[in-house]
DNA sequence: ATGATTTTTTAGATTTGTCTAAATTTTAAT
DNA sequence: ATTAAAATTTAGACAAATCTAAAAAATCAT
């Protein structure tokens, strides 16, 4: 079965919201999407036609079997071609997400294949994400936000959820990237700002709205 | 500016043809797209609108200087990914053609670039067509038609025109692909068919519907 | 050169995905 | 338990790309 570039979208939307929240909202897609809620209920209808959705109306949603199927093949497709872009074509990691936005909607199930051989397999691509293998299985990485992280815990970082251009230039302007190893030095309650100390730098502070986005996996040497 | 798929298979398609013919006419290019002349018609107003086309009702068309220059761009990122997925993935040179057609579509110019740079600035595709560079120009190859080529003269196969997975199937058969050398030992003027031997092989027969497909270099050793 | 044939265009519909505005249902507050 | 607010859905419209059927223009054949 082969699905528009606006259906595919709309699954891996929900795919990622769902495994946030259990069940999704229309406003909550619509928000994610960039679109209108009345959009959305629109497309619900056919996802759900088309049995990729579990849909009541005013009950929110979540995906069938198939969706979820579905939308884990184009998230491994996203994450091959990021890794593609950043490890052969030299692409700073930054910079891949929205090519690949569009490079995932390329249907050829031989190519991706291809593509995963000649990269070796890999396990997760440049933003800490796994990649799901062929038949759609996926390690979880057992990550923590950076929130979470208690002090003076050495921790390296894993992943960065919101991948707009604009977190991930204050990342790099920090220093900050995947596989960088930090502690947490000191927790302000007041604004919940971090700061944040990498191992033979300067320590450098955190917004909390940058903090969500980040998250670390604990760090066995230290 | 960038333009639908729709809009760039049309410029691409009407590239081709009026690289044959100097204009190009409506039916001609229905056919070339497999759609009705209709639908030709309401899309040649659209590609005028956008000054990609000269065009005057019942008068045929070709491309304005801009349609031609996006184009050879589409061309461009065509003919690299098929190398790509020939040289890197190791696709067979008979099963990159579709898939190039998806890809052609992804817009970054950014990536295409890079992808060119990766693959070491390749001069000609899989089936020997040039590749464009960065700025739109390219080779034009000294290439004759199979029916062209004199009796007894040594040559190589620099390309086939035709890329349907029928024509490239029946090739492979015969043991023809790019860079075969091989030279006609007889023409039937009955059915126009030829008869080619290619180097240390038996000869085979081809027939005038694939010849007209086949394109060559003469071959200076020989 | 004029009537027949072919080619091309127009008119009007259809599909997909989107939108705004209005209506409906759910949820929250008192 | 009502009512106000928020969330969601429906109704109706629109743009892009396509189609069929009919009309208009160009070309061909005698």
């Amino acid at each position: 079965m082969k699905y528009s570039a606006s259906k595919e979208n709309y699954l891996k939307a929900i795919f990622h919201l769902q495994s946030q929240e259990g069940v999704v909202t229309t406003n909550e897609l619509a928000e994610e999407l960039q679109t209108r809620a009345a959009s959305v209920t629109d497309m619900l209808k056919k996802l759900k036609d088309q049995k990729l959705l579990n849909y009541e109306r005013y009950r929110g949603f979540k995906l069938s079997a198939e969706g979820r199927k579905v939308a884990i093949q184009i998230i491994r497709k996203h994450r091959l071609w990021e890794y593609f872009l950043v490890e052969k074509l030299h692409f700073g990691w930054d910079e891949v997400h929205e090519i690949a936005e569009e490079l995932e909607h390329i249907s050829s199930k031989k190519l991706i294949d291809k593509l995963d051989e000649y990269l070796g397999f890999p396990k997760s691509d440049p933003h800490g994400d796994p990649i799901p293998d062929s038949s759609g299985k996926f390690e979880r990485v057992d990550q923590v936000n950076l929130l979470d992280l208690p002090l003076n815990q050495w921790a390296e970082i894993s992943g960065v959820t919101n991948q707009s251009t604009e977190i991930l230039e204050l990342l790099r302007h920090k220093n900050l990237s995947i596989g960088t190893r930090l502690e947490v030095k000191k927790k302000f309650s007041f604004d919940n700002s971090l700061e944040v100390r990498i191992k033979s730098q300067p320590s450098v502070t955190i917004s909390e709205e940058v903090a969500k986005n980040i998250f670390v996996k604990y760090d066995q040497q230290n």
